[in-house]
DNA sequence: CGCCAGGAGTGGA
DNA sequence: TCCACTCATGGC
């Protein structure tokens, strides 16, 4: 009927959301949300209860809208701290900004970078899935595998034609069989590590209140490592991501490597002790630092007027 | 055709 | 502890 009601959170000082749009649409079909000009519409579950958000933003605030679902006031506070979350919207970046400034290769990323948070996966199931997902293919099949998986076992919110679809759920998962898996073109192994994933999840013997009750980051690596499926890379990944535990490093990660070399910083792939001695000087800004060394790979399209269009890849 | 992608498990030395 | 091998398939 009216306007729908919208949810105002403060834009803290260092937020810059064509910045973090760049992450939520790097080109590839994700089917995680939808990136427009200036808005961002995402299927979301909250409190077992499916919404359609829009985030648009204001001028002093991130105006989000519930396009569908609840909207009462227990939703909306629920909401603005998942979308706080979501975009790491409550932390100051000015003193990872300054350990930036102290590096001449990495100056430039205070400047060039600024405002750009640390694009999260709040549900801490979806984050492993999707990792496991993504080990050792390119991000282009991985995606294709992601969008299968959620058409299939994913919730769903259809707007106004359109259909915006969720991450399934551990139980949706947990029912499916390494050969329904299989058809969709995962590996066998990843599609058991999937299953068995959901499972662990489905019997309650994970949880993110599981893994922050544990004392310290090596316990908590040590207590996901055990799960088939999960090695280093996966396991500091989904710290970083959906725990944001900020000294978490993918190790391994061939994107970070990549970008490493790029800046000079290793001329190989394998020199670990020179990327400990490395990130040693980013103590608490490790996964950010990640964050941005990948921000770094992509050249984002520059729509400024009278420039011309520059994409990442080559076309044609 | 060969090599690399946001790795991880397994088995042998 | 440290390789080499394997898995899946798209992109280049």
């Amino acid at each position: 009927m009216g306007t729908p009601e919208k949810l105002y959170i403060p834009l803290p000082a260092n937020f810059n959301f064509s910045e973090c749009s760049w992450y939520l649409d790097m080109g590839y079909d994700d089917c995680g949300q939808q990136v427009r000009n200036d808005s961002v519409l995402k299927a979301l579950r909250l409190g077992g209860k499916e919404l359609l958000v829009e985030v648009v933003e204001g001028k002093e605030y991130l105006e989000v809208t519930v396009l569908q679902g609840q909207k009462d006031e227990g939703t909306k506070k629920l909401l603005s701290g998942y979308i706080r979350e979501w975009m790491d919207m409550d932390r100051d970046l000015d003193p990872f900004y300054a350990l930036l400034r102290r590096d001449r290769r990495l100056a430039y990323m205070s400047e060039e970078y600024k405002g750009l948070r640390l694009m999260g996966i709040v549900d801490l199931f979806e984050a492993l899935a999707w990792s496991i997902i993504g080990q050792q293919i390119n991000l282009t099949f991985a995606f294709m595998l992601k969008r299968r998986l959620v058409e299939k076992y994913g919730g769903s919110i259809i707007h106004n034609g359109e259909t915006f679809h969720l991450f399934p759920s551990y139980e949706a998962l947990a029912a499916a069989s390494v050969e329904d898996l299989r058809l969709m073109q995962l590996s066998r192994s990843k599609a058991a590590y999937l299953i068995n994933l959901a499972d662990v999840f489905a019997k309650g013997e994970l949880s993110r209140e599981k893994l922050m009750a544990l004392p310290d980051r090596e316990s908590r690596l040590q207590a996901l490592m055990k799960i088939k499926g999960i090695g280093v890379w996966t396991a500091n990944y989904c710290l970083m991501k959906s725990l944001r535990d900020p000294s978490g490093i993918p190790h391994g990660d061939t994107g970070l490597l990549t970008a490493l070399a790029k800046h000079k910083i290793i001329k190989e792939r394998k020199e670990l002790s020179k990327i400990e001695r490395f990130f040693s000087k980013y103590r608490g800004w490790e996964s950010y630092l990640v964050f941005y060394f990948w921000r770094s790979l992509s050249v984002k399209p520059d729509v400024a007027p009278g420039q011309s269009l520059q994409r990442t890849a080559a076309v044609g």
